[in-house]
DNA sequence: TTGAAAGCGCTAACAC
DNA sequence: GTGTTAGCGCTTTCAA
């Protein structure tokens, strides 16, 4: 069987609390002592039973992670970050999916008061405010565009992030450009966006604003499909607040004869995998996620030792990606037909 | 604090045996008592703690669930399902990812000795048969195109879907067929591709099977890359052992000139969500992830009942899934220059 | 600085 | 059919 604590108690002849002492890190232990127990547990390859330890301390060992979905290659990654992040701190990750369902993600914040969990990282994206009315004193940090007055937050400078993206667009020679995203969780994107146009003397005037009701390939499309039909004069640069919905711009753009980058220029938002095997290559901003996931934990831990934590909201940082379909001459050539 | 069971055995007026009796299921207890104990369940919103339960019946509540890479949407979705399906048997899922390297598979195998977890789910692409004996008596369940003897397997039918696939392509029209897989993991679908092509009288000529090493984009561009400079005639279809590679092999294509669907088709394999977003939006076959990932839990299930369970291996369904990429005559139109 | 012992909430013999 | 009770392995007062 698995060795206990008892065993290894035994075998360095000390008591079971003092190996409990050890290894919670518990101070006033002669080094004698702690030598001769880290010494009996590296024998016995023990490792502490968590079902045990969990049911002693009253905590559950398992904090939920909710997204909208977990196939957007986007989120996956900053899932498979907070998984080890969180094993690090004794916890297991239930992801769960929102679909970016206002009833998912209140049905998740409503969770919080059972107490089935140690916490929750929540990356929503049709909360307001109000609704953290909802919400118990368990740990709980937002990721995500949106900010809340009254929850730890963890992410990128959305703002920041998309100035830098335009800039690049103004950089590589494009002046009129189209944004696409908003209202919703993409708000602070396009913000960043108009406030970088104008800071150059441009504007983003209604009609080169696209609105869109989701982030999908399917929502870009629509929404490029509809500023195509609209007669409106044609953008040389379409800034998008995710890389999906570049993909589904990019496909509107292409079905209506416009080469990218040649003709217009799209950038995305996100970094994922498959920007580089779509032709042309994404050109993107592309957030640390492995900070946010590591500072993601950090907060639920603080939260839970203390009774009354102080509010923190912490940006991370993003990087941005020049790829092909922002090139200043693109490589793209015609089809041969 | 939350209800226990004695609080639930003092309301209904049983004792505690009883409605640990009713919450197993277990036989024998009258409709009566069942009712009362059920009641009391209800008004105080009883849940059981699963570290006690756990700690009690021995078990961890943990399975793990080891994918190639999560941020692969087809992985990402199969791990939504299964964490679904294990939620019903109590269990937790603690995702691993092994980047599809054989090191990462059979340190995941090794960990199956110590008891950290009570089951594993295993998506492996390097493992041997001879590496099963890295295997301790933990259940165990893999999915994919392998089969392993002494193993539970849950899958597709891979050659039967890839033969479909080559089916749907001779249907639209195509005769000279390429392949893009193997060796690997792929293999099976490269076999089924090859037997239906020589069922109708073709041919899978070396010069037109493309191995890869890989299932990415870059994998797939590198190869339709390599093809084109080869000097080889070219085909009318391509058949792809993934989406991924098939978005690589339509860059290649697309970079030297070629239309799809009008000049070569291609065809892929997973039915990931960008598929729709593509240009030419992609034909797959779309495997049923749901009834895997049922199946994989189900094993699990078995396998820690039983001591000497017979090994089992269940063939799921998968669908046929036409889109833009195949179309007999293609709508993509010549980018405008 | 270390030890003894009482739980944490549940399951499973074993008796009734 | 139902009740009693001894653990599961760990943490944590409280003494020593």
């Amino acid at each position: 069987m698995r060795p206990r604590l008892a065993d290894v108690a035994a075998r360095a002849g000390v008591s079971i609390k003092t190996v409990s002492n050890v290894i919670n890190d518990f101070p006033h232990i002669s080094t004698q002592t702690r030598e001769k127990v880290t010494a009996a547990i590296e024998e016995l390859g023990y490792r502490p039973n968590l079902s045990a330890r969990n049911l002693a301390k009253g905590r559950t060992g398992v904090i939920v992670l909710g997204v909208p979905r977990l196939d957007m290659p986007y989120f996956a990654s900053l899932a498979m970050q907070l998984i080890t992040a969180a094993e690090a701190a004794s916890w297991w990750v239930q992801i769960r999916q929102t679909r970016g369902e206002r009833a998912a993600e209140l049905e998740l914040l409503a969770e919080t008061r059972q107490s089935r969990i140690d916490g929750m990282v929540l990356s929503p994206l049709r909360l307001r405010e109000s609704d953290l009315a909802e919400r118990s004193g368990l740990p709980l940090v937002m990721l995500g565009e949106r900010r809340f007055a009254a929850v730890d937050h963890v992410g990128i400078d959305n703002a920041a992030a998309a100035a830098s993206a335009v800039q690049h667009l103004l950089e590589t020679g494009r002046r009129r450009i189209a944004v696409v995203g908003g209202p919703g969780r993409t708000d602070r994107r396009v913000v960043g966006a108009r406030a970088t146009l104008r800071a150059h003397g441009l504007d983003l005037p209604a009609a080169l604003h696209l609105p869109v009701r989701g982030v999908t390939g399917r929502h870009g499309e629509e929404a490029m499909k509809a500023f195509l039909g609209s007669g409106h004069p044609m953008p040389e640069a379409v800034f998008c607040v995710t890389d999906w919905l570049a993909m589904g711009v990019i496909r509107a753009l292409r079905l209506h004869g416009f080469a990218v980058p040649d003709d217009v220029a799209v950038m995305g938002f996100d970094d994922i995998p498959y920007d580089l095997a779509a032709l042309p290559t994404l050109s993107t901003i592309a957030p640390d996620r492995e900070e946010i996931a590591r500072l993601a934990v950090a907060s639920l831990r603080r939260q839970e030792g203390a009774t009354a934590p102080e509010v923190q909201h912490t940006v991370v940082g993003h990087r941005l990606v020049p790829r092909e379909s922002t090139a200043a001459t693109g490589p793209v050539p015609t089809t041969r037909r």
